[in-house]
Parts: structure tokens; sequence; C-alpha cells
DNA sequence: CACAATTACCCACTTTTTCCCACAATTTCT
DNA sequence: AGAAATTGTGGGAAAAAGTGGGTAATTGTG
């Protein structure tokens, strides 16, 4: 499981150095393959090591065509999909589409989610928590009540 | 399993590069041979390597005629069915029929999507990918649906 | 059978990507 | 604190891929 928050950077070639800590069980793994695609749900990507993302797969796989929806899923998050490797300074290529979609130029943020890494430019990584934490604060119980169940 | 994303053109020709790595699948698998049709749910081709269409046409043999729905897409995915080979630089041309069909002259896109590609004109591809989104945003339950039965 | 249109093949050029090396910054150890 | 190792950053050059178009072959048509 992966956790944990980095600042970063990318060069002029859309490169971005993936934190050191987590080098070693990526290429441990799976040689350091990794998929990236596009978080549907905000405006950042997901990164997953290869085994990771062959789970996510099947079962997309499994989605009817004939449901729009579901189609629409299947062709967004596997139409995005994009195989990299951790170069020799254990560096990804973030390709251009995936870097205009998340608004990503130079400083971005990475943040460990379990099975996968999430990416965000980083001004607009502040700007949503610190928009989420006033929904949060705000004592509407609606907005909290997913968290209601659970002793954090 | 295809899948990720590319953008392509078309030359005046109507000819279009396979990205490369996809090639070494292609020709090792069937020696390069290919068969587009139309994809009968969007304005849009599917490019299956012949193994893969085969497996398809089976199927589509299986359907009922009874059933207007499925006699529909028997007819047209099996009648604009063509056969196609990579030429030596990895591209392939698309007939004229295909092109008008799913609106595409010069700019395109290829998404990876299973055992298939689907391409699109890359300006009605965006139109889709931005209304899709667009629906996820809006707190509407259904779009979301499809989403919720993979734990992303 | 001849002509026109389409398709296949080949070659040349441009652009992009990949690989590699060098240096700067930071951290760790002595 | 200084030195060494690790990590972060940048960029150049070779290789690969993308693009375009000319010519020959094939197909279809009148």
């Amino acid at each position: 499981m992966f956790r944990g928050f980095s600042s970063v950077s990318l060069d002029s070639k859309g490169r971005l150095a993936v934190p050191s800590r987590y080098r070693e069980r990526l290429v441990g793994g799976a040689d350091g393959a990794l998929v990236q695609t596009l978080n549907p749900l905000d405006r950042s990507l997901w990164l997953y090591p290869l085994p990771e993302w062959e789970i996510i797969e099947a079962k997309l796989a499994d989605l009817s065509d004939f449901d729009t929806q579901s189609r629409r899923a299947k062709q967004m998050m596997r139409g995005y999909a994009t195989d990299c490797q951790l170069d020799t300074h254990g560096r990804i290529l973030i390709p251009a589409e995936l870097r205009d979609y998340a608004q990503i130029d130079k400083q971005a943020v990475i943040l460990g989610q379990g099975n996968k890494f999430e990416i965000w430019n980083r001004t607009s990584w502040q700007t949503q928590r610190e928009h989420w934490l006033q929904q949060l604060g705000d004592e509407q119980g609606a907005p909290a009540a997913a968290l209601q169940s659970l002793s954090l």
C-alpha cells in the first residue's frame, strides 16, 4: 500500500522523478513497469504499478458495451492508460495529453493512495484541499456522512 | 490487451500510421493482417487484429435475426468489415466509406480498447470526452454508477 | 481492350523519442 | 564540519518513428 505526500517538479520534457522511497518496491514488483491514466473524478492522474493496473483492466473489460456510461468509462480509463517505465534515474515521462488534462506543467504533487499514486498540479491540489477541508468543517451533517461510520 | 492514447494524422491518401508500440504485436500475431469496421455504437471505427476479428465474427453469427438490435449490429459490423494490411511503414489505408462514416479527415485519435483499437475524429473525441467528464462532475448518481462497480 | 482510378511499394526528409552522460543539490555518515 | 553517497535536474546526440509524395502495379469500368 502506498501512502504519503511528495512535492515534485517536472522538467522541460515532462519527466517526473518518483520519490526514491517508493522505487525499490516499484522495480522489485514489476521491474519498474507502470501505467498512468487519467482520474475521471478529479483533474488529476493515476499511476499504477502494472500488476495493479491489470486488476483494474480486468474489471473494465467486463463492463457492457451496450450501456453508454459503462462504455464511456472503458473508453476513458483504458483509452488513456499509458505504459511507462522508470528510467535509470527513477523518472517517468508523462505524456503531453495527460499533462494537459491534469494541467500539470512544472510544479506537481504526488500522493500515495493505496494501490496507486495520484499526481496533481500543485496549486490545484492546494485549492482542492482547502475546499474539502472547509466542506468537512461545515456543520452540515450531509458531507461528512461517509465519515460518520468510521472511527478515525 | 491494447490500451493507450495516440494522436495520429491521416495523409492525403487516407493512410494512418499505427503507433509503433503496437506493431510488433500486430505483425507477430497475424503477420500484420487486420480488419476494420464501423463501430455501431459511436461514430468511430474499430480495428481488430484478424484473429480477434474472427472471434467477433463467430459471435455475430450466433446472434438471432429476430432481435432487431442484434440484426442491425450484425449487418453493420459484418457489412463494413474490411481486410487490411500494415504496409512497410506500419500504416493502414482506411477506406473512404469508413472515413466518411466516422468523419475522419486529417486529425484523428486512436485508442487501445482491449482486443481492438478505436479510431475517432479528433475533435469528435474531445467533445465526447468533455461531455462525459461534465456528466461525472454533475453530482447525479447515474453516470458515476458505472465507476462505482469498480474499486479503482 | 483501353482507360481511369485506386492501391501498393519505395524512397527521402522531418520530427519525436529514447538513451546516455554530466552536473547540482541534498542527505548521510564519519 | 567535511566528505561521500544518494537523489534531483538538465540537456545533447543517436536512433526510431512519423510524414509526404512519386511511380509502378492492379483493379474496375466503359
